[in-house]
DNA sequence: CGAATTTGACCCGCGC
DNA sequence: GCGCGGGTCAAATTCG
């Protein structure tokens, strides 16, 4: 492209040719913009099926524990490696994952593939065009980081079966778990990943549909807003952190809240939706895609903000605000996505995408089984 | 009485 | 090395 560019200033005689060329360019570039477009659906169509396959992973794992106790931990892990595996084949569907691949899963896969490139060969090879160019754009994510994200996931796990195989010296396991943590670190650029709510009230943090056990609480330095932190009480050794943050004056009750890692056990039915809407959003962080496809698929009528920082990818879903533009039908969803290498995402780095409702339906009715969740969770306790 | 919360102590990475 | 600050632990306390 670039050089038929170079080449049109080299040549200005051939002007109603080059123009030619012009026309076909902006085409091919349109044609493009389409493409990734495609892709990115794609790609968030595989994190939901990826989040749900992973919910649905665990649901039969916890019904069959009950027959297998003995070999619980062995069935964790063995789930963990199924994970992986499934997650290298999402990342890159052109590698052939031998070990226990369920080929049920792959058909299904491969259907949605054709389902989203309508049987097009032509589509299906600018698909690759697409990958491509999102890696020149931005060179330092890449398909395999997810691998190495659930893999570490993975050893994260380990880790903490060993802190409660051996009660005794938490301090050795904490060191265990510490190095382990560092081993990780090492893994070019790669952190844990984060997904903030940001919410006009408590709701989201009790939406959730998880046990939270408060185990830490801050203040820091710069305004006393106390800063709570939560660990994940439904299983033993979940891994999951949420830390709420306080916004805002004392009696304004706004409040960040910040979730980080991934349930290793089932989550109630209801929260299933919120779960997987932010940890498709974490996937979408992890597959390297540096923007986003939809994710109001999963919140509609709210902004969602998407922006990597080089210390921690962060998906940021904001529900102070509804997202409503009248000018706008309802059905539409804005979705705000920034991806910058510094620590703060330049606004003019960031656009807004208008995604005519993809799948207005399914999204309206899973949205509205968030609702029952607030009463659900309030005869927990308040958090 | 067991489970959850509170809260000061503690740990550890980071900057000076 | 030292102090600071964010994050976590765990004893004490409260809660159900
Ligand atoms: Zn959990």
């Amino acid at each position: 492209m670039i050089k038929e560019k170079i080449s049109s200033c080299v040549h200005p005689s051939d002007g109603i040719v080059e123009s030619d060329k012009e026309v076909e360019l902006d085409a091919t570039k349109a044609k493009l913009e389409k493409v990734r477009e495609e892709n990115e659906k794609l790609k968030l169509l595989l994190s939901t099926v990826l989040t749900d396959y992973k919910s649905l992973q665990m649901h039969v794992s916890n019904v069959i524990r009950p027959q297998h106790e003995a070999s619980m931990e062995l069935d964790i892990n063995s789930h963990d490696d199924f994970c992986v595996d499934v997650s290298l084949r999402l990342g890159r569907s052109d590698l052939n994952v031998s070990k226990n691949v369920d080929e049920i899963d792959k058909i299904s896969l491969d259907k949605i593939s054709d389902e989203i490139s309508e049987g097009s060969d032509k589509k299906r090879s600018a698909l690759g065009l697409g990958f491509q160019i999102q890696s020149c754009e931005d060179p330092d994510t890449d398909p395999t980081m997810k691998l190495d994200y659930l893999s570490k996931d993975f050893k994260n796990t380990k880790a903490d079966n060993k802190c409660i195989s051996s009660r005794k010296d938490i301090k050795t396991a904490r060191n265990e778990d510490h190095q382990e943590a560092l081993e990780v670190r090492e893994h070019p650029g790669l952190k844990k990943t984060r997904v903030c709510v940001k919410a006009p009230c408590e709701d989201p943090s009790i939406n959730d549909g998880c046990q939270w056990r408060k185990y830490g609480q801050k203040t820091a330095k710069a305004n006393p807003l106390p800063r709570a932190y939560y660990r994940c009480s439904m299983s033993s050794n979940c891994p999951v952190r949420k830390q709420v943050q306080r916004c805002g004056e004392d009696d304004t009750s706004a409040y960040m809240t910040t979730y980080e890692g991934t349930h290793d056990h089932p989550l109630p039915m209801e929260a299933t939706h919120m779960a997987a809407g932010t940890s498709a959003a974490a996937s979408l962080l992890q597959s390297g895609s540096s923007s986003s496809a939809s994710l109001s698929y999963y919140f509609p009528f709210h902004h969602v903000s998407f922006s990597t920082t080089n210390a921690h990818p962060t998906v940021t879903l904001d529900l102070t605000r509804p997202n409503y533009d009248p000018n706008q039908l309802p059905a539409h969803s804005s979705l705000s996505f920034s991806s910058s290498s510094s620590d703060r995402p330049s606004p003019s780095n960031s656009h807004t995408l208008s995604f005519s409702g993809l799948r207005s339906q399914a999204p309206l009715t899973k949205y509205s089984q968030m609702a029952p969740l607030s009463h659900q969770t309030k005869l927990s306790g308040q958090q």
